[in-house]
RNA sequence: GGGCCUGUAGCUCAGUUGGUUAGAGCAUGCGCUUGAUAAGCGCAGGGUCAUAGGUUCGAGUCCUAUCAGGCCCA
């Protein structure tokens, strides 16, 4: 009996079921790389038009983790899927290198480096990590420049850098001035509002009263102030009231007359210890204008000013103002004319400006207690608590941050405001929102603080003359990013005053300060140092991909720094994803790590598990504009569907071993199911591109998902095996199937290729011997098979399938047949139903040997056991199985087929 | 506390301008096949659409509040 196997056509190839990733992507890559694959795409596409998707720099610090991962995976999406839609879609990945974080690990691990030192162990370290992480990018399949990447330290990067502030000064944007700034006392710098990070922090609250001077309480009450930082009580200048909100002078027990907010008295007693209070009088905050207070521990007195900020949230209504060591207060201060007392040096020591000898050099958090005691020794301390709250923290130190009033330099963001504002609206935000989100930034950003006291950085090129006045000179700025661009930043460090002076020519009088630029500069410039000056890149980019926090840092420092340069935005669409989430507690993958249990986040170890074409399908697989969900489960579940699309392509391949593409297969000889899957993949083909033009790569994924088990493997491939496997080798509706199976293959390997890059690649290899998939380019929509009548015709006939496969199932069920070919199907349907058109395909398309199609009212199922014998080749029970002499085990189509068989032969 | 956003079956996603019993794939259970075989096919179970109100003849879809989560900011 099984004799019969060997005459017919099984499915054969020779790629392989087992994907083996772990080791069959590395050699892929080899020969990728190998063939400069691409170069070779670039050269393909010399003459296209551009589409620019510019690399937003990672910090050249750590392992590539998922959230990495899934954003260089987006890039490479974008990039391969413009290539195949016949644009030239060069990828110029970056790194940036200089930073606070680099040059902290390097301090740490060896202390009392000069700059010279730190600067050249902090390019080592940065250095080291742009090599891990383009091993890991790679890896992952993502193509690009990487022998030629950009890098912010890059000299040639680094003369643009100071190019850039060149011209922010030329344009009147830079300024200096002393005010307070938030300055990390762990890392002895001003931190930008991006290197802040809010944690739970416990403080002593305290009540402090200041004794009355002037005015009508003179003598006879106190304001009494609330403050949870008792050390910047020594730079006091002032008191704040609200004008309109009410106060109240009351007698509490054991204080005396105080004067505070009266919705905030009665709290105010309770803190106090105190029993009782009386009211005498009520006015409003601002009859205390101009009253003078003595401060309660310095010979200086406080005055009373109004001002829209208090509030009566906490407290007393009433707030210390120390211009030194706040934004409120500074700008109070300056309106008011008061001086700028701030003294705290680098380490948030007290320095002799404190006014008290004891508190000389002590650290300001330390400080606190002894502050408080000499407010309890002078009788000025009211009551204190424990106060928690939500403080702002250095994100490498993690040592509280402190207001403190310095030099530094400033972007006026008032200038380019207006400008940006517009940049934002003629940029397309996907997803929309991001407009709101990147608006309100922008409304809201206080004037850009670039400069930092740090060693691992771009120098902030400005000279000092013999007063100590800065020289903003851009003719001197570009003379100093002259040499910069042949030497390097090092050489601000290595070089003397004098040498300097002679290099840019400015009289040797003049000094330097160690000042860096604000990393934001760095990266922030890109579309001039990249973007303008890479010859494959052009500026404005078509697009940028970042996380949404990006909103607040590349996506503003660079549109703040080209609005000042070019006065547009440097990006024309904006595409921002969320961050990686555990899909068990819904929380950011490295928050859940805290908790204890830890799950690998690292893209290594997942790649080195499934492979990267597991993890490019998963990043493929979700709704990346929303936060990620991830899991080991998701990981599992997708290597359920990538086999199923694997599976897929092997079997149209091994369908096709025997087929000549080159043999003209006559249009008429395909049947409905050949016309209809063509259909349907050609509304595949527009799905796909629509949602590759869009970003929106979830529904490629969902669709080719969905066709390949449900239209494919379910149904047509279901379909077809019997003609495949048994029909002829040359019969017409064979050869019809392979013409169509190859269309299949073609479209779908090309529709799939930026996604799963190394299995298509693989695939691609046994199909035609043809160059590289991603060389290709993505198919059309043919108009030719296009049949949305004939996708409504098969619906209909699937439903019909589906009443049969019921009635099957009961029958199976009940016993009255095994298989269902076994099976006598009467099916019964009205007179105007679509199935009397193509009856002599139904049996075919609802896969049974025994089908007998009548007219009836309704539809109606009836299934029994065919009195049909088998044939022993195709195993479909057919009539004429016994009445042919030659082969009276065979059906007819059989017995001709074993003839033509046994004729080639 | 403020701004922006998210919340549909165990998992990933669809759900058109509000309109009949909320869909698909995967997973689960039960069958079939053993000529895609560490594969393939069929059937079945599974959702009070985060919660609570409201608008409407009618809401997963619009409005409000609450809860949970995220980013940014205080």
């Amino acid at each position: 009996m099984s004799s019969y196997k060997d005459t017919l056509n099984l499915p054969k190839t020779d790629f392989p079921m087992k994907a083996g990733l772990t080791t069959r992507e590395p050699e892929i890559l080899k020969k990728w790389e190998e063939s400069g694959l691409y170069e070779r795409i670039q050269e393909a596409r010399k003459d296209a038009p551009v589409y620019v998707l510019h690399d937003g720099p990672p910090f050249a610090n750590g392992d590539v983790h998922m959230g990495t991962a899934l954003n260089k995976v987006l890039k490479d999406f974008v990039v391969k899927s413009r290539s195949m839609s016949g644009f030239r879609a060069p990828y110029v990945p970056g790194w940036d290198c200089h930073g606070l974080p680099i040059e902290f690990k390097v301090v740490k691990e060896s202390k009392g480096l000069s700059p010279v030192e730190i600067r050249k162990r902090s390019e080592e370290y940065a250095r080291k990590f742009i090599d891990i992480q383009r091993r890991q990018f790679r890896r992952l399949g993502v193509l690009g420049t990487w022998e030629h990447p950009y890098l912010t330290l890059a000299p040639g990067y680094e003369a643009e850098i100071v190019r850039s502030f060149a011209k922010f000064v030329e344009n009147g944007l830079v300024y200096q001035s002393k005010k307070p700034v938030l300055w990390s006392t762990g890392a002895q710098t001003a931190l930008a509002e991006a290197e802040v990070e809010y944690q739970d922090k416990t403080s002593p609250a305290i009540f402090v009263k200041f004794a009355v001077t002037s005015g009508p309480f003179a003598g006879k009450a106190s304001i009494v102030i609330w403050t949870t930082t008792p050390w910047t009580l020594p730079a006091n200048l002032a008191i704040a009231v609200h004008p309109e909100h009410n106060y109240v002078r009351a007698t509490v027990e054991g204080l005396g007359d105080v004067i505070v907010a009266q919705a905030l008295l009665e709290n105010f007693v309770k803190v106090a210890g105190a029993s009782s209070s009386q009211v005498h009088e009520a006015f409003a905050g601002a009859d205390l204008e101009g009253t003078k207070a003595k401060h309660p521990f310095l010979d200086r007195e406080a005055t009373v000013y109004t001002a829209d900020f208090v509030t009566l949230d906490t407290g007393t209504g009433a707030v210390h103002i120390a211009p030194g060591h706040g934004e409120d207060d500074y700008l109070l201060g300056r309106q008011k004319g008061l001086t700028l007392l701030s003294p705290v040096d680098d380490n948030g020591c007290f320095t002799e400006d404190v006014g008290v000898p004891e508190l000389v050099g002590k650290y300001v958090f330390k400080a606190n207690e002894r502050v408080i005691e000499i407010l309890a020794e002078r009788g000025a301390l009211v009551a204190r608590e424990d106060y928690q709250h939500s403080y702002p923290h250095c994100w490498r130190s993690k040592t509280p941050v402190i207001f403190r009033a310095i030099e530094q330099f400033f972007i006026r963001i008032d200038d380019l405001r207006g400008k940006a504002l517009e940049a934002v609206d003629s940029t397309t935000w996907l997803p929309h929102w991001g407009r709101n989100r990147i608006r309100g930034t922008v409304e809201s950003r206080p004037d850009w603080c670039i400069s930092r006291q740090r060693t691992w950085g771009v120098p902030l090129p400005v000279f000092y003359d013999a007063s100590g006045a800065p020289i903003l000179d851009p003719d001197v700025i570009r003379k100093v990013a002259d040499v910069i661009a042949e030497k390097g930043t090092n050489a601000w460090f290595e070089l003397n005053d004098a040498e300097w002076a002679a290099l840019v020519g400015l009289p040797d009088t003049i000094s330097r300060r160690n000042d860096t630029l604000d990393v934001w500069i760095d990266s922030g410039v890109s579309h001039q140092a990249v973007l303008r000056t890479h010859p494959d890149l052009q500026f404005p980019a078509d697009l940028y991909i970042e996380a949404t926090d990006q909103h607040r840092g590349w996506f503003q420092s660079s549109l703040m720094t080209s609005v000042a340069l070019n006065g547009v935005a440097p990006y024309k669409a904006v595409l921002t994803h969320g961050f990686v989430v555990d899909v068990d507690t819904k929380k950011k993958i490295s928050k859940s790590a805290q908790g204890g249990y830890q799950k690998p986040t690292e893209a290594e170890h997942y790649v080195n598990k499934y492979g990267a074409d597991l993890l490019r399908l998963w990043v493929s697989s979700i709704n990346f504009t929303d936060d990620v969900p991830f899991s080991e489960e998701i990981f599992t579940r997708l290597t359920d569907a990538y086999r199923r699309i694997r599976n897929t392509l092997r079997i149209l391949l091994a369908n096709l071993h025997d087929y000549d593409a080159s043999a003209p297969v006559p249009e008429e000889s395909l049947t409905l199911v050949d016309r209809w899957i063509l259909a349907k993949l050609q509304n595949l083909v527009a799905t796909c591109r629509d949602a590759y033009d869009k970003l929106e790569f979830h529904r490629v994924y969902h669709s080719v998902n969905q066709f390949c088990a449900v239209d494919l493997s379910s149904l047509y491939v279901d379909i077809t095996k019997d003609r495949l496997y048994c029909d002829a080798a040359s019969s017409a509706r064979r050869r019809a199937t392979q013409f169509a199976m190859r269309q299949v293959f073609d479209t779908l390997t090309r529709l799939l290729a930026p996604i799963l890059s190394f299995t298509t690649e693989e695939a691609w290899g046994y199909f035609d011997g043809r160059d590289s998939i991603h060389l290709q380019l993505f198919p059309e929509v043919d108009p030719k098979w296009k049949n949305d009548e004939i996708i409504a015709t098969f619906d209909h006939l699937l439903a019909l399938r589906g009443n049969i496969t019921q009635a099957l199932e009961s029958a199976q069920k009940g016993g009255v047949i095994g298989g269902t070919l076994e099976a006598r199907v009467d099916l019964a349907v009205p007179a105007d139903d679509a199935a009397h058109a193509v009856k002599a395909e139904l049996d075919e398309i609802f896969i049974l040997s025994d089908l007998h199609l009548r007219e009836g009212a309704e539809v109606a199922v009836d299934v029994a056991k065919t009195s049909n014998r088998k044939c022993e080749r195709c195993w479909r029970f057919r009539p004429e199985v016994g009445t042919i002499s030659a082969h009276p085990e065979l059906c007819g189509r059989c017995a001709e087929a074993v003839d033509l068989f046994a004729a080639v032969k």
